[in-house]
DNA sequence: GTCGAATCCGACCGGTGACTAGGTTTCTGT
DNA sequence: ACAGAAACCTAGTCACCGGTCGGATTCGAC
């Protein structure tokens, strides 16, 4: 325990990033998530993600330490994204649905994301994956999200006789997922927003989406 | 081309395999079935099949002679086997519907297969990966199967107004494959053939499956 | 019983995986 | 401008992969 005021022997302290650090990092991450979506993570490679980038393997390392580290940064920085693009925890339970069809245009756009939560989500059923637990928690988050949503307009006596907000929700983000499977093998059969939207209409009384399906593409 | 007839000299022709060989074979493909389950087809290693059948990779290798040829086999056995236990062939609609519940509870009584085709399916989305044109193709034949079920449904007036057969095929099988990963996530928190029957009679009039769904489990 | 095909194994091969060691270059606070 | 941390690379480790080769063993038709 020496002292460490300021005297003149003092070690240089840590400096922090250099500044472009962050745009690599962010580089890496959108590599790492190609490769992960192509291959899975198990058969995803390093030295593949590094070419990519056009890095070698050793200085990819330096800044995510481990494979296991890559893929939950990978998974963070997309929770990230989609946490500021997407408000789903409101306490209007026909906005969250309507969000949620937004959210299934959005998928639409960037199919890369849909098929890594897709590739990621059937490997990560195996126990010992690093991913699983991250999975698991996130469905049951998902699935109390849109119960709570369904549960809301229960209570506002939009929903048909005899559904159960629960069991909706499962129902819901299977249809989801499914759909994103089919529209990944091929993504002329299935618009995914359009299915959910008519989903939703099937049972909850009054369900609209905000602007019409159909129209202009972007 | 010298004569085959049955002179003295005639080599010993080919003798075909040994009694034990098919059983032998038959524990190969349901170790295999287990490894690309749990670990995929390409994280899934022949070694790791070979050990659960007490045998070497080589000996592996004299029934099955590449990787690919094993997991085609794997996926043929799996096909035949679901041909002779369901036939969703007929020209009666319903009954194709009720195959369909019928199938869903019986997957949950083979957690390994429903996993196998999870992760297989989500792998195969990669356009270079060798079950890819098999489960495009697989996709195609299912959605047409189930897209007449509903079609002669329709002729017989029993689908609910506005309702088309071919995304009702859609949504079919992406609540069947969203189901069945939720399922293999955490077994408790769904009812695979429960939501798939519930689904059949909000839109198709006079839908029952044969017997009651929450009797005696077996 | 015997001979040859079917079965199976041990050893090996080239390739690739994640990750480490140690040194060089680049940036930046002072 | 310069010291030292951050960034990065070359080279290597060790484990494992799918697949081959040649020989040993086992089975079964004659």
């Amino acid at each position: 325990m020496s002292t460490e005021t300021t005297t003149k022997v003092a070690p240089r302290r840590a400096r922090g990033e250099y500044a472009k650090t962050r745009a690599r990092k962010m580089a890496i991450l959108d590599a790492a998530l190609e490769v992960f979506a192509e291959s899975g993570y198990r058969s995803g490679s390093l030295k593949e993600v590094a070419t990519r980038v056009g890095i070698s393997e050793a200085g990819l390392l330096h800044h995510f330490p481990s494979k296991v580290h890559l893929l939950e940064a990978v998974l963070e920085h997309r929770d990230d994204l989609a946490r500021e693009r997407f408000e789903l925890d409101g306490d209007d339970g026909a906005a969250t649905l309507r969000a949620l069809v937004d959210l299934a245009t959005y998928n639409a756009s960037v199919p890369g994301v849909v098929e890594l939560y897709c590739v990621l989500s059937a490997e990560a059923i195996a126990p010992d994956h690093p991913a699983h637990d991250y999975f698991v928690t996130r469905y049951v988050d998902t699935r109390e999200m849109i119960a709570s949503a369904f549960r809301q307009l229960q209570d506002a006596g939009r929903l048909a006789p005899g559904a159960d907000p629960h069991r909706a929700a499962n129902a819901t983000i299977a249809l989801m997922d499914g759909l994103q499977l089919q529209w990944l093998l091929d993504r002329d059969v299935v618009d995914m927003a359009r299915e959910l939207s008519d989903f939703f209409a099937s049972f909850v009384e009054g369900f609209r989406v905000a602007e019409p399906l159909d129209g202009i593409t972007r």
